[in-house]
Formats: structure tokens, C-alpha cells, sequence
DNA sequence: GTCTATATTGTGATAGAC
DNA sequence: GTCTATCACAATATAGAC
């Protein structure tokens, strides 16, 4: 029985992974080509396919080292933090807009999740669900304004004179826990 | 000097926008080729040149379509609602639902505002800017929210098990106008 | 306004020699 | 583990005849 996943590791492997992210991150995914890869390695193509099964594998590595990526990311910003939404939302924004590809790649399709180590996810999405006091709908309503904020900005979606750190800003105090120091309002009832 | 943008109106043109429209939302983009809309009209690809000028020409007219569309759609779901923002939610979500490759094509790019007619992205932020009582970093806030919502629906990407009502009813609440019968909360000050 | 023929460019992937 | 040679596709777009 083979351990984690199905692909196991080799040197070279994890050479044209990494090859691979480096392109996407300067380039773009249409950049991330099996001949790209191989030139920047000083190989030819076909030489890949002698330790990776196909592209799909190198997006589903790609992404696995994106989730572990973030999830450190998220986890040190919200370690300690008075004020962990607000930090998880720097945060997010931050990195987001340092790896924009690698952040679509991550977020645009259905993960892989057979094929990711276990926990991986679990340990990407914890620091959102600990922002929201362990909240579960408070937290996908939070992941889904900063992906949304996200997205949007990486489009060039918003208007030119749009002033996102206000909106950010107004996002972000609208969705957080409501201090103890005031009470509770009831919205409508 | 020519009216609205440059491209002049043709039953044939239109036909094809039309074509390629509902194979967009029938297949997905990578369905939209020139042979495919060519072969659906019953006629070769190289025709298709004598009406339209290029691809791209193609695509700016499906967004204008859809963005049209969401502008009738957005405005009737706040017309005289007592809860604008709730029901814009709804109407949002089922919209995008109904047409993820429209809406797709429609929000993951830079606008192609010279090409547009002109007001129409004002139009369909209208009832948006609206619905939050006329603060745009509010309404900027709810459209990230909304389009955070309905991206990671599309792609797939929550979890199985998370109860996308919830979270909509959460993120809409938080982010709705506080109501008079409840005096604001002012958050850590 | 439509056609045929074709240019051009690009992709992932395999066979088989060394 | 690398190579050369090549397959099998598919895309947008143009030239020029009819």
C-alpha cells in the first residue's frame, strides 16, 4: 500500500514542479508549457515523461503547493492577532496579489481532493474558520468577500477611481465577530 | 461621425453573436471556435470574416449582451423591494447560476469599456449602489461578496457539506444597510 | 456572401534508438 | 534519462475564385 498519494517523489520531479511554478508565477499558465519547462531545464520535452505522468499531474502538484503555500500564509497571520480577521484579510490580499496565477490556479476549478495530501485543505481553510470564532457560514461568507475582492482586483474589474481599501475596509468590520464591548444588535426582529 | 462604438449593425452579424451566445452557454468558451458558430449557421468558417472582424470583436459583443441582461435583471429585483439588497442577492445568484459562462466571460477580464456603450456598466451597478443606500465602498463590498459567493459555487470549491444558504444569508446580513430601529454599533472605538 | 485551399502557429504526447 | 522524429490535433485568419 503506497503511502500519501499516488506519485512518488524523485529529485527530478520535484525540479520541473518547481520550474513549472516559476513560469506560471512570471508568465502566466498559457507560459507553462511541456517544451517551456524542458528548455528551461536544458532538456527536451519528452524527456518530462519520464518523471511525470502528464500535465495534469504538474497542475495538481502545482496546487498542492499552493495550499500549503497560503496555509502558513493565513495560519502566522492570525496567530495571536487581536484583530484576526482584519490581519487574515492583509494577509490574504497580500498574497493573492504577489502570485496572482498561482492564486486563480488554486481557486478557479474543483480541487483535486483525492489527489491532495490529506488534511491540506482543512489546514488552508482553519485560520479563516478561527477569525470567525468557528463559525462556519460567517467564515465562507469571509473567504468569499476576500475571494471576491480578490478576483476582482486581479480582473481590473473595479471602476479606476474605485478606493478598494475602503471597501475593504467596510467588508471586513461588516463581517467580523461583533466585540463583547458592544452588544449584539439584531438586525430586522 | 458614427454613433455609439464602431461596429455596424447586420442582421447576419447579429445572427452570429447570437449563434456563438448560445453555444457559450450551451458548451463553455473552449465550445465558442469559428468553425463551430460557422457550422451552426450551416456555412464555412471563412464567411464568418465577411461580417465580423475577428474574434475578439465577437466576445465584446457577448459582453455587452450579458452585462445588458444583468442590468434588467439586477434593476427589477430591487425595484420597490423593502429589502433591496436581499432580494439583488437572490437575483445575483440565480442569474450567474443560470449562465456561469456568461458570467464568466462577463467578470474574470478587464472591461472592454471603449467598446462599450457608453452607461451601460453604470446601468448594471446602478441597482447595486442603490440597494446599499448610495455607498459605493459599501456596494463595491457586496459585489465581492456576491461574486466571491457565486465563483467558488461555480468552480465548485466549497466544501460538500457547507450550506450555501447560510452563508449567503450571513454575508447579506452583515453587509445590509443597519436599520433604523437599531442604532449603529461603532466596532473597537 | 459564400466557397476551397492554405498559411501559421500552437499544443500534449508517444515510439524507439542510444 | 536523454535524444530525434513524429503523430494527432485544433485554433484563428487570409487569398482569391465564383
Amino acid at each position: 500500500m503506497a503511502p500519501v498519494p499516488s506519485t512518488s517523489p524523485s529529485p527530478r520531479r520535484d525540479e520541473i514542479v518547481s520550474v513549472a511554478g516559476r513560469l506560471l508565477d512570471a508568465h502566466g499558465p498559457e507560459a507553462v508549457t511541456m517544451r517551456a519547462i524542458a528548455t528551461e531545464m536544458g532538456i527536451r520535452a519528452p524527456s518530462l515523461y519520464k518523471h511525470i505522468a502528464d500535465k495534469r499531474e504538474l497542475e495538481v502538484a502545482l496546487i498542492a503547493d499552493a495550499l500549503a503555500a497560503v496555509a502558513d500564509v493565513y495560519g502566522a497571520a492570525v496567530a495571536g492577532s487581536p484583530q484576526p480577521l482584519a490581519d487574515l484579510a492583509r494577509a490574504y490580499r497580500a498574497w493573492a496579489v504577489d502570485h496572482p496565477h498561482r492564486y486563480r490556479l488554486m481557486t478557479e476549478r474543483p480541487l483535486p481532493r483525492a489527489e491532495l495530501p490529506p488534511g491540506l485543505e482543512a489546514r488552508a481553510a482553519a485560520p479563516v474558520i478561527a477569525a470567525c470564532g468557528g463559525d462556519p457560514d460567517r467564515a465562507r461568507a469571509a473567504w468569499a468577500f476576500a475571494h471576491g475582492m480578490v478576483m476582482l482586483e486581479l480582473a481590473d474589474r473595479f471602476p479606476p477611481d474605485a478606493d478598494l481599501d475602503a471597501a475593504w475596509t467596510t467588508g471586513i468590520t461588516a463581517l467580523a465577530i461583533p466585540t463583547h464591548s458592544t452588544p449584539t444588535p439584531e438586525v430586522t426582529r
